[in-house]
DNA sequence: GTCTATAAATAGATAGAC
DNA sequence: GTCTATCTATTTATAGAC
C-alpha cells in the first residue's frame, strides 16, 4: 500500500484507532461509520477516502491484529529456551499483546462467534501462522521428551481462550458486572499470567 | 409469566428458537426482527405481541441460557463424588449443555465481548449462581486436601473459555475456515471433553 | 391471535464544491 | 485532502383491520 505522509498519515491513524475501538465495542455489523468518524474527530467522508468501505477498514484492523500476534509468537517459537521457558514466553507474549491492544480480545471473541465471515485470504494465512507457531513450540517439547502427546490445536485453545476471556472481562468490568459474594476478583494480569503459565505447564508436561 | 396454550405456545416456541439462532449468528445489535420472523415462519408483529420488543426477546434467551447451565452445575456441586469425579462431571455438564443448545457459545462470547450490556438483574444473579457452583466444587476439593489453592474465578475461566471456543469454532467450521497444513482438527467433542477433564484435573490437583 | 401497511429513525455510501 | 448535503435501503416499532 502507498505510504501516506503528514496530515494523511495522521488522519489514517486516527481513523484506525477509532475503528478498532468501535469494532471492539459493537462488532462489525453494529459498528457505525458515523460513530467511528465522531470518535476519530474526522469527517465521515475521510473514512471512505482512506479505506474505501466499512469492510475495508475492518479488514485492516483484523490484519494488524493477527500480524502482531503471529510475529510475536514466531519469535518465541524460533528462539532459544527450554520447553517450559518457551511455554512461559508464549503466554507472556499473548498476555502482553492483549494488554497493549485492548481491542484484540473483543474482536477475536466476536469473530469466532460469527464464524469469521470477514476473514480474507491473507488474514486466514495469518491465523494459520499463529497456530503453526504454537504447534512448533509444542512439538519441540514433545521431541525433547518433556511434553506428553497433546493435540496442538486443543492446547492452543486451552491457553488462548482463557486469555481472551480474562481481558474481555477486564474491559467489561470497567462498565458494569460486579462479582458475586464470596468470589474474589483476580488481582491483576500478572497473577493471571502466572496462573496460565502454571496451568499450561501442568497440561503439557509428562507424568 | 402467563402460561400460554395451543397455538400461542407454538408461536412462542418457534419465535424463541428462531431468535436464539439469529442472536447467535448476528449478535443482539445486528440481529434483525424481520429475519427472526422469517426464520420462525411467523408474522413479525407476533414477536412484539409475545415478547414486547427485540430486547425483551433477547433477555428471555439469556435467562434460559444461564438458568440451564446454572441448574445443571448446582446438581453437580451438591451431589456425591470425589473431587476428581466432580470436576469431570462439571466439564461433562458444560460440554453437554453447549452441544444441546448450540446457540449458547456464540451468545456467551458476544455478551462477554460487549461487556454484557443486556444483562438484567435476574440474569446477573444467574451468572453468579454458575460461578458459585463452580467455586463450591473447587472449595470441596481444597477442603478434602486434594486440590491446591487456586482462585475459583480463574479456574472457572480456564475451563469455561476453551469449551466456548471449541463449540463456537465447530459452528464456524460448518461454514468456512480450514485448518492449516500439519494441524489436525480435533476428532470430536468426546476427545475434547476428555482433554479438558485431564487439563482441569492437572490444573487443580496438588503436587 | 394474526395479518397488512406504514411511520420514524438510522444505516452505508457518494457527488461535488472547495 | 477535506467538507456539506443527500440518496437509497433498511431498521425497530406500531396502528388498525379482521
Amino acid at each position: 500500500m502507498a505510504r501516506p505522509r503528514g496530515q494523511a498519515r495522521l488522519s489514517r491513524a486516527q481513523i484506525f484507532g477509532a475503528a478498532a475501538a468501535e469494532f471492539a465495542d459493537c462488532g462489525f455489523d453494529a459498528a457505525g461509520v458515523d460513530r467511528i468518524a465522531a470518535r476519530a474527530r474526522v469527517n465521515k467522508a475521510m473514512i471512505y477516502y482512506h479505506f474505501g468501505s466499512k469492510r475495508g477498514l475492518y479488514v485492516e484492523v483484523l490484519r494488524d491484529m493477527f500480524h502482531a500476534v503471529g510475529a510475536r509468537l514466531r519469535v518465541v517459537a524460533d528462539g532459544p529456551g527450554s520447553p517450559r521457558e518457551k511455554v512461559d514466553a508464549w503466554i507472556a507474549a499473548v498476555v502482553a499483546e492483549a494488554a497493549a491492544h485492548p481491542w484484540i480480545p473483543p474482536i477475536m471473541l466476536r469473530e469466532l462467534a460469527a464464524g469469521a465471515p470477514n476473514l480474507d485470504k491473507e488474514s486466514v494465512g495469518m491465523v494459520n501462522a499463529v497456530l503453526a507457531a504454537v504447534a512448533d513450540i509444542i512439538k519441540d517439547g514433545q521431541k525433547a521428551g518433556v511434553f506428553r502427546p497433546v493435540d496442538p490445536l486443543l492446547a492452543y485453545f486451552t491457553v488462548m481462550a482463557p486469555v481472551m476471556f480474562f481481558f474481555a472481562r477486564q474491559r467489561a468490568l470497567e462498565r458494569r458486572l460486579t462479582p458475586g459474594p464470596g468470589i474474589a476478583a483476580p488481582r491483576g494480569q500478572e497473577v493471571f499470567a502466572r496462573h496460565m503459565q502454571e496451568s499450561a505447564w501442568r497440561m503439557l508436561r509428562k507424568d
